[in-house]
DNA sequence: TTTTAGCACTCTTATTTGCCGAGTGCTAAC
DNA sequence: GTTAGCACTCGGCAAATAAGAGTGCTAAAA
């Protein structure tokens, strides 16, 4: 793990196999290697230095006559130690202000903008996520009437997010209950995540509410069910298509199952939630670190969007295991940032007087 | 198109056939025909009336030595004369009583979970589809005051749908302006179309502000992109990777192309909402009568979502050409009268108390 | 001790060839 | 109008062959 363990000359191996491979695709022998310049010794010192980053464990031989293909070890030193910047272009640059800055509101719009925005720049998968959390709250609540028997509950959750339900009464009901109504959810309920919500305090609230609590039955399974969704966490995918121009992915039950496993949101919305490689990094998790089966010859890469301490949600970009680290990461760096400043109202860049959430 | 053209022998033979195709997927030749019974004539005979049924247009021939497949005209023909009414199990019955009955609230959720379905029921893919429509307006306007220049417009679509939108403000302002704007949006703006919104009634509500017309401008054009939003409709999928267990997907490249459309929702969104064969009916689009070339090969069955003679959505699965029609026509009744009792409020069966919008 | 050249060997991939079988269309008999 | 029989066609499969890429090893050179 250290990377001093290698010689400066296989290190120069490794990064070129890695190279090689993140444009090409196919294993990388003794000959390319010294064909890509760099190199000033022979194909055979090149073989022996091969035959023993494999044995150290960083490179793999799918077959006996074939080149090598770097191991997830290689590629996780590659990403630790060997990655070289990426110069964004102008364009790529150009690409991020633009579409961000016409795009204001909500953080929902804002993550799935950037999600295809990372996945077109990189031409991988992109990912938007809100992670899981367990201890989201509502901090305001607030009703709209709209006929006797049926109103609006609308919730501000802590983490800015609103949410609204329709609610039906099974008697009807005035505007100035459901005013009523709202006022009493802030008093009693805001603040509270799902599992502080008591029986108490429901019957106060159901007291407060007086000869009009016929509804609070209701209303609190409705909050119940918001506050559900809220903790469960949201993703988006971006750009799956973009997938299937690499050859890793042309088996197609291998490349169903990965849909499979997209479209369920489970997996990937755990793993982001629970991977933290500490305040706002970006984490890269290299082929099985990621723990999902089906993507053991994939990788993915995200970064968490932070503010005032708070991770209120991630950006990531799914690609072949191969990918190309240094672009990927530059790009959601750059994503990242610019959605910080959009979100961070002190940092906010006025254009045109509009705003933003 | 008359159908009165085929014998009944032929008729018989071209259903054979399109059956064999929907459970087997190969060409099919005169002996398998003979072999599935039904029939009181030899191969040879079947071969003849083939011949005629090819040249008539209701069959094609992949190459000389192969069996017969339906054309576009055949399945269309299928579909409109031949098909026989599917009897769902008891088993999917339930299914779609239980999840929509769990599933309450927002017809957002509805549609998905109704997709989701859709696809599992069907092993096709499911769609959810809130139409593009030219004139959705909001019925009403709410303000929620956060912090000196930070409040929430919530605005209620005459379509029922809820949306919000965070706008901050240059300089601060009172938990009162917001409550007095939200007046006069449902005053001035509520019922108008993006189109309606003139200048004269955006100057009349900086008037009627006053002092505090300071924010009626981002307001506007908050209510222009909500509008716009609203118009431009939605789109879910659900199940793609069903697809891939068939072979007509197994064209990397094609399948790639139809992913793109799927993801970019765009063209099958207008094709929904343009396509309307008559109230609430179910619509077949088979091949290339769906207008989207990457489709040649699938077909699109759906069927709007309709409440007082207003289409709200729209659910349908996307399958391939020899999907089973009658399979997925009997689900996609099924789907959608439950969601259209679920949304009716006078036709509520209630269960429990909770409601629904 | 390290590096290099050379060579035999291995294993994959692409291409060719030949064969089999499914299915047809046609003709002639029923 | 229907059926049996038969010659013919064409795609798919499998074995066989050829080509190539890359390695590991040995022995000589630095």
């Amino acid at each position: 793990m250290a990377g001093g363990e290698l010689s400066e000359r296989k290190k120069r191996i490794l990064k070129a196999i890695v190279d090689a491979q993140i444009e090409g695709g196919g294993p990388v022998g003794s000959k390319a290697i010294l064909a890509a310049g760099g190199m000033n010794c022979s194909s055979a010192t090149i073989r022996n230095e091969m035959a023993e980053l494999e044995e150290m464990g960083y490179l793999e031989q799918p077959h006996a006559s074939a080149g090598r293909v770097p191991s997830e070890l290689g590629y996780r030193f590659y990403v630790d130690s060997l990655i070289e910047h990426y110069a964004m272009t102008t364009h790529e640059i150009a690409q991020i202000n633009n579409l961000l800055r016409v795009k204001m509101g909500e953080l929902d719009q804002i993550l799935s903008a950037a999600s295809h925005l990372a996945s077109n720049l990189t031409n991988y998968t992109g990912i938007a996520i809100k992670p899981r959390a367990g201890s989201v709250s509502i901090s305001k609540f607030e009703g709209i009437y709209l006929e006797p028997d049926h109103f609006i509950l609308v919730a501000v959750a802590s983490t800015g997010t609103v949410k609204s339900k329709h609610i039906r009464t099974e008697r009807p009901i005035s505007a100035e209950t459901v005013t009523k109504l709202a006022e009493a959810l802030n008093a009693m309920i805001a603040g509270l995540a799902a599992g502080q919500i008591t029986l108490p305090i429901i019957m106060e609230l159901e007291t407060r509410m007086g000869a009009e609590s016929g509804t609070v039955g209701t209303v609190i399974k409705v909050i119940y069910d918001l506050l559900n969704e809220l903790d469960a966490g949201e993703m988006q995918v971006a750009g799956i298509d973009h997938l299937l121009q690499y050859p890793e992915y042309s088996d197609t039950a291998q490349f169903r199952e990965l849909l499979g496993t997209l479209e369920k949101k489970d997996d990937i919305l755990d793993l982001v939630s629970t991977t933290d490689g500490g305040e706002g990094d970006i984490n890269v998790l290299i082929g099985s670190e990621s723990r999902v089966k089906v993507m053991n010859n994939s990788a993915l890469v995200f970064k968490p969007i932070v503010k005032d301490g708070k991770t209120l949600g991630a950006i990531g970009v799914l690609g072949p295991r191969r990918m190309d680290y240094a672009k990927v990461l530059a790009t959601l760096e750059g994503l990242s940032g610019n959605i910080e400043n959009l979100i961070q109202p002190n940092k906010q860049l006025h254009d045109g007087g509009t705003s933003d959430g």
